[in-house]
DNA sequence: TACGATGTTCTACGAACATCGAATTTGGTG
DNA sequence: CACCAAATTCGATGTTCGTAGAACATCGTA
C-alpha cells in the first residue's frame, strides 16, 4: 500500500455530464477566476501558486475549489504542488462553443483594459 | 411638455460599449434571470408580469433591474406596462458569440430536465 | 529530525445578493 | 372621482460570496 500518496482525501470532480450551467457561469463572474482560466487555456497546465493574481494564498485556494468543484479545471497532486488544468474537452463536449465564446469575450475586455491603462499613462501623466 | 410620458426617471440602460462581462455573467447565473433572457430570445417583447417565473413581484422586478442594468434587456414603458426586450444585436456587437452559446447551452440544460422530469413521472410513479 | 516551501482548512467579517411584504406611484376604467 | 391593475421602491431578513489571518498538513531537503 503506497504510503506516499493520497493521504488527503481525493479531490472531487464533477463527472462531464454533471457540469451544471449556472455553477459555470458563477464561476467565470469573478475576475480572479476568470485570469485564472484565461491564463490555462494557453497553457497545459500550471501549478497552484504561479497565477498573476493579487489575493492571499487561502483566497486562492478557494477560487481554485470553486473553479474546480464547477467543472472548470482538473487538478491533480504532484508531490508538495498541485497542478492545475482546464477542462477544455469535457467543457466543449458538455457545452460547445461556450468557453470558447467566453474567453473571447474576456480577451476583447482585457484589451479594452489594456489600452485604457496606456491612453492614461499617455495622456493623463 | 407633455405630460403623461417619463413621469419617473428613465430607464437606465448601457451603451453597447459599456456592457460589462462580468455583469452580463453575473446576470446569467441566476435561473430566474436566465429563464427570462431564455423566454426574451424566442418573441421581440413581452410585458414584465408574464414571466413563467414563481417569484413575488417585487423580486422579479429586482431581477429586470439587475438583466437592464447588465445591459442584457432594453426596457420601455407604455402606459401602465413595462416591455421588455432582448438586446440581441447590442449583445452579438460587443460579444459575438456568446450569448447564443450561452442560451443554446441553457437549452441544453432545459433538456435535460425535462427529460429528468419525464422519467420520474413514468417510471418511478 | 528539523526546517522551509506549498497549499489547505478553519474561522471570521463586511459586502453583496435573493427574497418577500408593505406602501407607493402611475395609468386605465367604471 | 373612486377603484383596480401593473409595477416599482423601500425596508427587512437570511444567505452567499470574496477576502484574509492563523493554524495545520504534506513534501523535499539539509
Amino acid at each position: 500500500m503506497p504510503r506516499s500518496t493520497r493521504r488527503r482525501p481525493a479531490l472531487a470532480h464533477p463527472e462531464p455530464e454533471q457540469i451544471d450551467l449556472f455553477d459555470v457561469l458563477h464561476a467565470l463572474s469573478d475576475p480572479t477566476r476568470m485570469t485564472i482560466v484565461s491564463v490555462l487555456r494557453a497553457e497545459p497546465e500550471r501549478v497552484c501558486g504561479t497565477f498573476p493574481v493579487n489575493v492571499a494564498p487561502s483566497t486562492l485556494s478557494h477560487h481554485f475549489k470553486v473553479l474546480r468543484e464547477a467543472g472548470l479545471i482538473r487538478q491533480r497532486e504532484e508531490g508538495n504542488r498541485r497542478f492545475s488544468a482546464l477542462r477544455a474537452v469535457d467543457l466543449e463536449q458538455r457545452f460547445p462553443g461556450l468557453l470558447d465564446s467566453i474567453l473571447a469575450a474576456h480577451a476583447r475586455t482585457a484589451e479594452e483594459a489594456q489600452e485604457a491603462q496606456e491612453a492614461e499613462e499617455g495622456g493623463g501623466a
